[in-house]
DNA sequence: GCAGCTTCCTAAAACGTTTTAAGAGGTTTC
DNA sequence: GAAACCTCTTAAAACGTTTTAGGAAGCTGC
């Protein structure tokens, strides 16, 4: 900046206005009454007289305001932002396996925060979560699938951060979530697997300690027994993306060649159980019958297209923002049951009519 | 609330301790310092003797102190968060066609700003962005590739916020932007068509004012012209997706059934597209090349996988955090030259070897 | 003529932080 | 021995809003 200049121009003459934005104090004072009366005036509030109210209303016009947003929320005390926060890598590979899911809920989170005035602050897969999530000015967050020692669960507990959690974190006690009823889901699918003629279904999913699994597992077991059909589980890594799905579905046609159905929740792995059929000789749906969970671009784009569910990912992400907004306003954490999942038969379990 | 109780116990006994969050008071009193010291050795600020300052960060751990963000705020007048806005509707269709590309930026852009202290705010397309955009605490925008009057950008500027966008606005001046060379890319598209034999290459473009559209329109008429090639441009409407893709491809070939080649930049165009060609019992690509531009989950799910281009998007994401930083901390708008992109090339395009 | 109710409005006190301006000691410099 | 300059600390003033606790005026009813 020139040197001379500047204090004189500062001190003496304020001729060019200095930009400040009007407060509403210059709007009271515009409009001849009471900053509390513009407060009031414009947020509904109190008995104000409709006179003065529009008198008002045109003042704030006129001048241009907008009430300052750090000050009002200081001041009521209201939340301002929350975080969206994938427990899984955002690229898992190239492949964006997780990338719909996490994209879904992102997506409709973000437009029901929006509607409630809270921001949503998307947050991704960090080396180090401590040291950026404690500069991070939220007030809140949500959890996608967290998994049973998920460090930034424990950081945000710690300190003091509301957390729910968009499927139950496994081991976690007292922590706000939506029950995403991934056992019923699993039945809803082998039970339609069956319903399709499958008599022999084998289960494959995720590695890594998930909730989702754990459910599934058990409703799978529970099915097995119920059936009386000897149950076949096998996990892989889900950072390997389609090519670990295919080589353990491979393995599994092996290990089984009377498997006639592969009940597959991560919709990667399940893309490549298609492959893996094939390369055994096998058709699909009609010698290996084909089930996954998340119904997204890649369940749709498969070819064959894989039965799939609907999980009602809106109202799911609403559940949440619900429970979010609770334990913003204080309330003791608290468990929601997300809607039951509708079946999307497609023809990877049933042939083309 | 109950009538003569509620006095006496708040006056009397403040027995069971209203748990109130620690404050920098609280954490002066125990420090035996002024807040204005706390405040000064919490952020390193000024010169605070080594001693007092570890006794005021002990005292600060001890009663578990965590600053309030919305009185920072109110004071320094930052919000430490910008936003991320997509001009595009959210879910094109059922079919994310754009979905991707915007992940992709988002995660990127995320993962910057989260490492120089910013949070990313995502916000989805709105039907009225006038309020939902005012009740925002952000210091600043990135728009996705805005339309030509793009109503947030309008909002924006007029508020005073800070905008950034990917991909120049079409007409707007003085508009700090990266600058994402469509032209170029287009020219990169043709070229390859034409190596792969095409001599007869259509543009199916999106219908909307985008300066990606503008742009690559230009490029393809001077190929065009270049070549003494026969220019043959159409337009569909992005929110019709896959399907309108696919009608006006198949519009274009029966107008010219001479067409070998397609040059289709919106993703979800070029899969209708294929299925057009098909329908007209030509094959891709032996009778007609297909070469789209974003590089997808769709354009590698499609059968045949398409020709595409890496854009690079983490470095335009980078471009375009830098750009925001710039101009919050008070440079005037820049524009930035997104690297070129590198072909992606596909079987859309040459056949398999 | 005053108690009690309404309706409209306001002064002043928050909200919890950072910054400003200044003060208290101490050391150095002329 | 006063002026100048450190280093450390603090009281008080912001930041811009909403809320609290009344107050003033105009009624009604006795």
């Amino acid at each position: 900046m020139p040197a001379g200049a500047a204090p004189d121009a500062a001190q003496a003459a304020p001729a060019t206005a200095p930009p400040r934005k009007p407060t509403v104090i210059d709007v009271a004072r515009a409009a001849g009454v009471s900053p509390a009366t513009v407060s009031n005036a414009l947020n509904d509030r109190r008995y104000v007289d409709a006179g003065t109210r529009e008198s008002v209303r045109e003042a704030a016009r006129r001048l241009g305001y907008t009430p300052n947003l750090r000050a009002q929320r200081l001041r009521t005390g209201q939340a301002d932002s929350i975080a969206l926060l994938s427990a899984m890598p955002f690229a898992v590979a190239a492949g964006p396996s997780r990338l719909g899911f996490l994209m879904e809920i992102a997506a409709v989170t973000a437009t029901l925060a929006i509607e409630r005035g809270l921001a949503l602050v998307l947050v991704p897969p960090l080396d180090q979560p401590g040291p950026a999530l404690q500069r991070l000015g939220i007030d809140g967050a949500l959890v996608l699938e967290p998994l049973a020692d998920d460090p930034n669960v424990a950081h945000l507990r710690a300190r003091g951060v509301p957390v729910v959690t968009i499927g139950r974190q496994p081991g976690a006690e007292n922590l706000a979530h939506v029950d995403l009823r991934s056992g019923e889901t699993a039945t809803l699918l082998l039970d339609h697997l069956r319903a399709a003629g499958a008599r022999r279904t084998g289960l494959l999913i995720g590695g890594q300690p998930r909730n989702s699994y754990v459910e599934t597992e058990a409703a799978y077991r529970e099915f097995a027994a119920c059936h009386g059909m000897p149950a076949l589980v096998r996990r892989a890594d889900e950072r390997e993306g389609e090519a670990a799905g295919e080589a353990m579905a491979a393995a599994m046609l092996a290990e089984d060649p009377a498997l006639d159905a592969l009940c597959v929740p991560v919709d990667a792995f399940a893309v490549g159980a298609v492959r893996a059929v094939r390369a055994s000789g096998r058709r699909v749906p009609e010698d290996v019958r084909l089930a996954t969970r998340y119904d997204g671009l890649r369940a749709r784009n498969c070819d064959p297209p894989l039965t799939a569910v609907d999980l009602h990912l809106d109202r799911i992400a609403e559940l949440a923002v619900e429970l979010m907004l609770e334990q913003l306003a204080g309330a003791p954490p608290r468990v929601s049951l997300a809607p039951l999942p509708d079946l999307v038969p497609r023809r990877s379990s049933v042939p083309a009519a």
